[in-house]
This record gives structure tokens, sequence and C-alpha cells, in this order.
DNA sequence: ATTGGCCTCAAACGTATGTTTAAAACAGAC
DNA sequence: GTCTGTTTTAAACATACGTTTGAGGCCAAT
């Protein structure tokens, strides 16, 4: 067949299966028949299926947590001995997902959708893998959240991190599913540029609500421990 | 053998596999053996493994949604002729999940796992499943938060309800594992309720944020399309 | 005691999976 | 043209899966 880059055929293939149907659901045997390469070709070059899953992963990580360094940097720099606002630390992750170049217009949608797989169908071998990777970063984004909401208690400021991080992945990772249904149900086009500016807001409303509520209403049958 | 019932020992034992791991990883004979039943049994008193996945949601969804039902009905007439506020919708929705009778100490996590793989790992024949047979309390929840939620657009509201059902079903589907770090990293233990309680008011604060921010901060390289 | 309907059981079925093998094809260097 | 290392290929491997089978057990009704 002598087909060009065989490796970046079956990484292509791989990712975009992935993204779709995600991992355990994906079979070599479906992605070396989308590359149209041979079935002993991704454990030739890859080693084994897990590998594979690595590789995809860092493919799109590698690059984008260098860019998302050197966002943090500059917004760093920019503030001088001020610490960064929440809203500028989110936008700061949000330009740099966004501005990522992309492989083809599905590019970003299966970026997100991947690193919902990565969080939801996590299995073991993956987060750790992730974790040793690019835990650095994510430990910079962690503690630029931390300085910028001083008001929280650790354990407060834990949970809505997680809500933050649900909500973005969750969004991220079924947006084509989601812009399809606004779009037969009201007309309105929606690019995924517009739901992270929509979603940045959101997230840091959540993030800065007061806690007046961890009483529930009168009435609530939730009660404290 | 002749243990009592058979059914009931295999729903428990597939309910928690199901949210411990996933539905295409976890094996019937995973759980045929930890429910101490032949193999068989699954086939025999189910007819296929996808039709125990629906019964194991029928088991827990089918009395929620009476639940939720009444809580609704509840707070719309303890409103009279004002429509509930999203603070109170909200917080019916909380109160019925929470006071759900569990079959054990771990039930409220597994129901809340359970749901979050519904939507993220679903199947084509779950989602089904689920839209037909309990497509109706949902509907109603969309119709109170619409109604809560006036000063929104319908683009803005569809939008934000996705991020609410995204930092739900995410948390809730990693709830255990995320209860585990926080055990680990602080020492401080935390119940599902509690986590309820930290999520209704991010939620409601996301909500009801208000969107000064679509237009991208300066410096942003995010643009309108 | 025998029948008949439900249930259980060990065993097998067919299929799909990830992985390995060994031969063939290829490409560049000498 | 021959050799060398890399890549591709078709075939097979071992294992796991969901499902089906048919024989047997159980128990209440006849």
């Amino acid at each position: 067949m002598a087909q060009p880059d065989t490796v970046e055929r079956i990484l292509d293939a791989a990712e975009e299966l992935f993204a779709e149907r995600g991992f355990s659901e994906t079979s070599l045997r479906m992605i070396t028949s989308k590359a149209e390469v041979n079935l002993a070709a991704v454990n030739y070059h890859f080693g084994s299926k897990n590998a594979l899953i690595h590789a995809v992963f860092a493919r799109f990580l590698t690059p984008f947590s260098a860019t998302l360094e050197k966002a943090f940097d500059e917004l760093e720099e920019s503030c001088g001995d001020q610490p960064p606002t929440l809203n500028q630390t989110l936008w700061a992750l949000t330009d740099s997902a966004v501005q990522m170049p992309q492989r083809n217009e599905k590019g970003i949608s299966i970026f997100m959708r991947l690193l919902g797989l990565a969080y939801t169908q996590s299995q073991g071998h993956l987060r750790k893998f992730l974790e040793q990777e690019y835990g650095d970063p994510f430990s910079r984004f962690m503690r630029l959240l931390k300085t910028a909401t001083p008001q929280l208690s650790a354990v407060d400021r834990y949970w809505r991190i997680q809500f933050m991080l649900g909500a973005t992945a969750f969004t991220m990772s079924s947006s084509d599913a989601l812009r399809d249904i606004l779009q037969n149900k009201t007309g309105v086009e929606t690019s995924v540029q517009e739901i992270a500016m929509r979603l940045v807001p959101f997230l840091a409303a959540g993030m800065q609500a007061e806690d007046t509520m961890l009483v529930p209403p009168k009435g609530s049958k939730v009660s404290v421990a």
C-alpha cells in the first residue's frame, strides 16, 4: 500500500473514533480499517492499544500545555505584583484552548470530548499517564485559581473547581450534539467560541457565589450531617 | 443453590459493578459471580445484558420520578399563583434525590454515579429507553427552569442548563473518587448531601450570572464569529 | 406417584477482541 | 545487484465476551 505516514493516519482515525465512541467501545480493527492500514500496524508502531491511547492524548496535550504555560507566563507578567483575577485566569485557559491549531474543523470539539472522556472513562492507566505527563500545568492552574479566590475555604474551592471542570468537560464533550439540537430547535448557529463565551461567565459566577445557601431553605429535607 | 430472589441479587450486583466500572467494562460473568448465581440466570430472567441495564435504571428511576413529580406538585401548590423560584426548583430536585430510600450506605452515590454514566456513556439504547420512560418529569423540570429564569434569552437558558447538567452529572459520576481525593488531601469527610448543598448555590449563581462578559476581556484572542 | 411449570446448572456456541508470528515487500547504502 | 534494516502483510493465536442449549432439580397441584 505504501501510504504516507502510517503512524499519523492511525492517530487521526483513533482520535476521531475514541471521541465518537469511547475507548473500550473502539476496537483496533475499527481504527485500522478507518485509517486504511494493516491491523498489526498499531501494535508494531505503538506497542499496544493503551499506548496508542496515550499517544493520541500526547499529540494534542503536549502543544496545548506549552501554549497554556506561555499564556500563564504572560498573564502573570502583565499583572505585575497583583495576582491574576479569576476572570483573567479562566480566559487565559479558554484562549489557549481556542487558539490551538486545529487539524480540521472538528478539531476543538474532539479535543474537548477527549478531555471529558479522560475524566469520566479514565481507566487507571490513562489517569496515571496524564497526571505524570501533564500534572504541572494543571497544578499551576489550580494555584492560580487558589490565589484568585482567597475568600473561599479550601473545601469550598475544591468542590467548586470540580463543578467547573464538570460543566466544561461535559458541555464540550457533547458540544457537537448540543449545537445541532439548538440549531434544529431555534435555527441559531453556535460556534465553539461562543459556547466558551457563555461558559466562562457562568463558571465565574458559580465560583464566586456566596455560600449563604449552605443551609438549605425552609422545608427542605436535606440536613447537615 | 436455591438462594432467595435471584433477580434481586443480580440487580444489586449489577448496579454496584456498573457504577464502579461502567457498562461495557462490566461483564455478565463479573455480575453473576458477585451475585453468586449462574451465568445463564441473567439471560433467563432479563433476556439480555442491555435489558439488565434498563432494569437497573428502572428499579431506582421509577420511584425517583414518582417522588420528584410529587415534590413538584407540592412546590407548585405551595407557591400559589407565583411560579416557583430557581432555588426552590433546584432544591426540590435535590431533596427528592437525597430522600430516596437507600438500599445501603452507598445507595445515593451509586444512584448519582449511574445517572452520570447514563449521560456520558449513553449507548443509544439507554438514552432511548430513558427518554421514553422518564422524559415527562424531565420536561417538567425544564419548564420550571424556564419560568424561574424569565430574564434569560432562550439561547442563554439553553446553554446554562447544559452547564448545570454537566456540573451535576460529572461531579456525581465521580463523586466517590473525588470524595476520596479530598479525604486523603485534607482529612475532610464529605457526604453526598454536603456535595449537593455546595452544588446548588454554585448552579444557581451560574444560572443567574449577568452576561456582561459576553464580550471577552481586553487582550483575549477569542472573538465573536 | 405423577405431572407440569418454573428455575438452575454446566457446558458449549459463535463471535470479537488484543496481540503475535513469520514471510513478503520495500527502501536506501554500498 | 546485493545486502540490511524497516515496514507491511495475511494468518493465526489465545482469550473473553454475550448468548443458547439441554439436561436436571425443585415444588406445588393433580
